[in-house]
DNA sequence: TACGCCATTGGACTAAAGGACAATAAGCAG
DNA sequence: CTGCTTATTGTCCTTTAGTCCAATGGCGTA
C-alpha cells in the first residue's frame, strides 16, 4: 500500500486528500519526500516544476495537481516525470482511481484533457485546407505513410526517414509520393502546414 | 455496475477477459451489444475501426484491443471514440482497471503510448528551439530577410518568393541562407517549424 | 574619404526532392 | 485461385534547394 505525500501552500489545500488517504503526510515542501513513495505536488510556476523533475529523479511516482488544468501544462509536467495530472480539487474518488492508475505503473490524465492530447497530434485538426480547399483526413493514409510523413513533417529528410524506419530512400519516397496525393499537397513544405492545422498561401 | 462484452474473432481470445469478468458477454460481432454498456472490441482492420465508430455513437463505452500497440493506432482509435486502448492479453488486473477509469468519464493509455502522445504534441511546446538548443529570435533578421523567411514558411518556392517580392531567385536564396545562419536552421523545413513555435526532432 | 552593412545579382556546383517508368512479394477478401 | 492493396525497391530524369565563389551600388557613420 502507498504512502501518499501532499506538498501544497497553505492557502490551497483541499479536505478530500485526506478524505481520499486517511494517512497521508501534508507539507508545504519537499522536507517529509522520505515517508512516501507517492508524491501529489501542486504545480505552479517554475519552482514548482523543478521540485517536480527532482522528486520525479528520486525514483518516487509524482502526480501534478493544478488550479488550472491546461494541455500545455499537462504536457509540460508529463514530459518532466509526473505520471499523473489532476485538478487540486478533485473529488476523493478521482484521487484514488488516479493512485491505483499510477501505482500500476500507468498515467493518469483526465478525459478532456486525454482527449486534447489525442487531438493536438497529427490528426482531426480542425479543417487545415490544402490548396484546393479540400480537408486533411489523415485517416487515408496507410501506416506507413503516416509513419514517413508525420517524420517528415517533423523536419526530417528522406534519408533521415530511411535510417529511422530501415527502408531506402527509395520507399520514403514512394510513402511520401502516395500521401502528397492523398491529402493533395504539393511538397513536404505544404505537408508540414497542412499536418500541423496551418493555412497554405 | 458495468455490463461488459468482448467483441473478438475465434482465433483471438484471452482467459484474463473472463476471468476479469466472470459476468461478461463474449461474441464474433456486434449483435450482443444490447446486453451491454461497456464494449471491448478487437482493433485490427478498418472494418473494425468502423464497428468501433458505430458502437461509440450508440452511446456505449468502448475499449479497444490490439494484437500490436502503437501510437498511430491509439491516437486513431481514441479519435473514433474509444475510451481505452489496451493489448488483448493484458493481465485481468490492468483490465479492472481499465474498466474503472472508463466507467468513471475518464480515459485509459497505457504508459508508454501515454508518453508517446505526450510528446508528439509539438505544437504547443512553449519554446522553440531549433537544433543547438538556442531560441528563436526573428528581430534578428533584416525586413528583406524576414519578408523572404516569412513567405517560404508559408509554402512558397524561391521562384514564387522571387516573382512576389520582384526580386530574382538568386536574391531569394541569399536572404534565405542568410536567415538560416542567424537563426540557426538547417533548411526551409526548419524555418517552417521554428517559424511556428514547434519543436524540430 | 573610408568603412561596414544591407540589398541585389551572377556563375557554378552538389545534394535533395519529386515523379515516371518498372518490378516482386505478402496478405486478404471474394 | 484471382484480384486488389500495401510495402518495398530499382533506375533514370528534371527541378528545386542550398552553398561557395564572386561582384556592384546605396546608405549611414566616423
Amino acid at each position: 500500500m502507498s504512502q501518499h505525500l501532499f506538498i501544497a501552500p497553505a492557502d490551497i489545500q483541499s479536505p478530500r486528500w485526506r478524505q481520499a488517504f486517511p494517512t497521508a503526510f501534508f507539507a508545504h515542501d519537499a522536507t517529509l519526500l522520505t515517508h512516501a513513495d507517492c508524491v501529489w505536488l501542486l504545480v505552479h510556476n517554475d519552482d514548482d516544476m523543478h521540485a517536480l523533475q527532482t522528486i520525479a529523479a528520486s525514483g518516487r511516482k509524482i502526480i501534478a495537481m493544478t488550479q488550472i488544468e491546461s494541455g500545455e501544462q499537462a504536457r509540460s509536467v508529463l514530459e518532466s516525470g509526473a505520471s499523473g495530472y489532476v485538478h487540486y480539487l478533485a473529488a476523493a474518488s478521482v484521487l484514488e482511481q488516479v493512485a491505483q492508475v499510477v501505482a500500476a505503473g500507468g498515467m493518469w490524465l483526465g478525459a478532456d484533457l486525454m482527449r486534447q492530447l489525442v487531438l493536438a497530434t497529427a490528426r482531426s485538426l480542425p479543417a487545415a485546407k490544402p490548396v484546393n480547399g479540400k480537408p486533411v483526413d489523415l485517416s487515408q493514409l496507410t501506416s506507413r505513410e503516416l509513419a514517413v510523413a508525420e517524420r517528415v513533417a517533423a523536419g526530417k529528410t528522406n534519408k533521415e526517414v530511411a535510417r529511422e524506419l530501415d527502408i531506402t530512400e527509395r520507399t520514403v519516397k514512394a510513402h511520401l509520393g502516395s500521401a502528397f496525393e492523398k491529402l493533395n499537397v504539393r511538397d513536404r513544405l505544404h505537408l508540414v502546414l497542412v499536418m500541423s492545422g496551418r493555412a497554405v498561401t
